[in-house]
DNA sequence: AAATGTCCCAACCGCAATTCA
DNA sequence: ATGAATTGCGGTTGGGACATT
């Protein structure tokens, strides 16, 4: 299921992240965000392109990503989606929060594609005398419209202009981007050769996990303590800490 | 039990869009 | 205004797990 770690030519490591990947991915862009995923790797220690560190944390580490067990209203939904957006993989994904675009994606292809193609024959004809259906697309689409529109009221991108007095860009609205608003990045620290964040609480971490860092694990990495710093005055209760959007809501 | 086929999904790749200098 | 750098997106691949022969 998952790739063979190797090295490419310029001696980036490529292939399947590890634990200890994982842990110093996290602990990077916790503490200090990810201003720049092409310099992150650097300075967080790894030997990885900044453009897999991306993808590994936006995919499988940021907080509040939902793995795998589809309810049917999510499944109705992506379908619906599709159907209308077409393979807007980013756009789909933001209407099912903790969902990654790569993971619709994945599940699309492998599981509700050869359903819907199944079932689409026979909807069609439903539809067609079915105006519940029309109206149910376009409230999605309006819905996503609101998102969008009071995720970017409430930033603080939407009080600010470019010089030329053009309006900020759309795409800055993204769970990491949040993420980044939350954590008040520090200043950029010395390359990884002088910090030991990553690996000061790795070992104890390691003794109780073995596979990659998951969703499930954020319970446990709130007891470490740095994670907990970051967290204490949000949170009350460390069970809480299962979802950027719970964080996110105590700031409005 | 071994060989072969299929499924599933993590991760890579190329390219377009956007930002920066 | 422009070219370089960076980011984000969607398509595709690689390979382990599982099913079938």
């Amino acid at each position: 299921m998952v790739r063979t770690p190797y090295c490419d030519k310029s001696g980036l490591k490529k292939g399947t992240w590890t634990p200890e990947e994982d842990w110093k991915l996290i602990a990077y862009v916790t503490t200090h965000g990810h201003k720049n995923w092409r310099q992150l790797p650097k300075f967080a220690g790894l030997a990885r392109c900044g453009k897999s560190c991306r993808l590994r944390w936006m995919n499988y580490l940021r907080p509040g990503i939902k793995r795998g067990n589809y309810t049917c209203e999510e499944e109705e939904r992506i379908v619906k989606l599709h159907k209308s957006l077409g393979n807007r993989w980013s756009v789909i994904a933001s209407h099912l929060p903790g969902r990654s675009d790569n993971e619709i994606k994945n599940h699309w292809h492998s599981h509700l594609k050869k359903r819907f193609q199944h079932n689409s024959e026979t909807n069609e004809k439903v539809e067609a005398s079915n105006p519940e259906h029309h109206s149910l697309i376009e409230s999605i689409q309006e819905e996503s419209r609101e998102v969008v529109a009071s995720s970017f009221q409430n930033s603080s991108l939407a009080t600010s202009q470019t010089p030329d007095g053009d309006s900020p860009s759309p795409q800055h609205t993204s769970l990491s981007d949040v993420l980044c608003m939350i954590s008040e990045p520090e200043p950029e620290p010395e390359p990884a050769s002088n910090w030991n964040l990553a690996t000061d609480n790795f070992a104890d971490f390691m003794e109780e996990n073995t596979d990659p860092i998951s969703a499930h694990s954020w319970k446990e990495l709130y007891d470490i303590s740095f994670i907990s710093e970051f967290l204490a005055p949000f949170v009350t209760e460390p069970e809480s800490v299962c979802s950027v959007y719970d964080v996110w809501g105590l700031f409005k």
